[in-house]
DNA sequence: CAGTTCGCCTGGGGGC
DNA sequence: TGCCCCCAGGCGAACT
């Protein structure tokens, strides 16, 4: 479940192992992953094209090439492996096969492979624009969880009148993006606050909080690396350590490293959600 | 318009 | 060992 930080990770290793390679030719094995067009005209506009510049917003990864922009958001399970060449490929066993659902043939002979168990990730093709950030897919994001220009004023605004738990906003993309299940929890912990608050009941202080503890976080986090929780991992065989540094999130049965009482597990949205409830008082 | 539910997917784990 | 069911969860569509 990449969010920001993980999607970051990700995104250098493939800036480092991708920068200025060409695409001889790419084949689709699950239509639905092309998600604003047929499989064909996916395959055929990648056709000769290059990898020029890397980005991330939110959780998704955007490739400008030299003149589409390419754009792949990878959900829960999606993974770009890269192979010195076809034969890697043909040599892994059906059960790992079974799953790379697009190949990248690269000019210089590597294979860069997407796979994804739970066929959940979807790509995104345009022809290039101007600024990246203008692109349809973006058009119901917000800005980015990291950008300096977010301010708690502008949460604070986006929050009035919402009566959804402040867990269930911070998770709203269309309102602020990259933060996932995992980051949610770990920071409204360090901001002190109930994730079940209604989203309207907090003050331009508590959003200052939230916004202090949200840059501080995904920041670190991409530091190391990203979480490895169940099955991330940047290449297909190194994750990040940042699980180490979780104080909420996951820990079942745990009792709050800040004041020793137990960690409450519950759902809210239908996420998994772990808080303490003596820290974290609800507005 | 806000909020809720469902469908998409598969592997892993628990219960029996 | 095998079978069934539930769970994980980001996001868009369809609904109230």
């Amino acid at each position: 479940m990449p969010e920001a930080p993980e999607v970051y990770t990700v995104l250098c290793h493939l800036e480092d192992q991708l920068r200025n390679t060409g695409i001889e030719s790419v084949t689709i094995t699950h239509p639905r992953l092309c998600a604003n067009m047929e499989p064909e005209a996916f395959e055929a506009g990648l056709q000769e094209q290059h990898f020029r510049s890397f980005h991330r917003h939110g959780k998704y990864l955007v490739f400008e090439l030299d003149d589409r922009d390419l754009v792949a958001h990878l959900r829960m399970e999606g993974k770009f492996l890269i192979f010195s060449n076809q034969q890697e490929i043909d040599c892994l066993e059906e059960k790992e096969r079974r799953h790379i659902h697009a190949v990248f043939h690269l000019e210089d002979g590597r294979c860069l492979a997407y796979r994804d168990t739970r066929k959940f990730g979807r790509m995104y093709l345009y022809p290039r624009t101007a600024d990246w950030k203008d692109l349809p897919v973006f058009t119901n994001i917000g800005k980015d969880a990291v950008d300096e220009s977010l301010s708690a004023q502008e949460l604070l605004q986006k929050a009035a009148r919402r009566k959804i738990p402040v867990k269930s906003f911070l998770l709203d993309q269309s309102v602020i993006a990259g933060i996932g299940n995992i980051y949610a929890d770990e920071i409204l912990f360090a901001s002190r606050i109930s994730p079940l608050s209604p989203a309207s009941h907090l003050s331009l202080e508590d959003w200052q909080a939230i916004l202090n503890a949200t840059r501080s976080i995904l920041k670190a986090a991409a530091g190391q690396g990203g979480t490895t929780i169940r099955t991330f991992s940047y290449d297909g065989s190194h994750g990040g350590t940042y699980q180490n540094q979780l104080k909420v999130h996951g820990k079942d049965g745990a009792d709050c490293p800040e004041c020793g009482c137990s960690l409450i597990r519950t759902r809210i949205g239908g996420r998994s959600t772990w808080y303490c409830p003596d820290c974290q008082k609800e507005r």
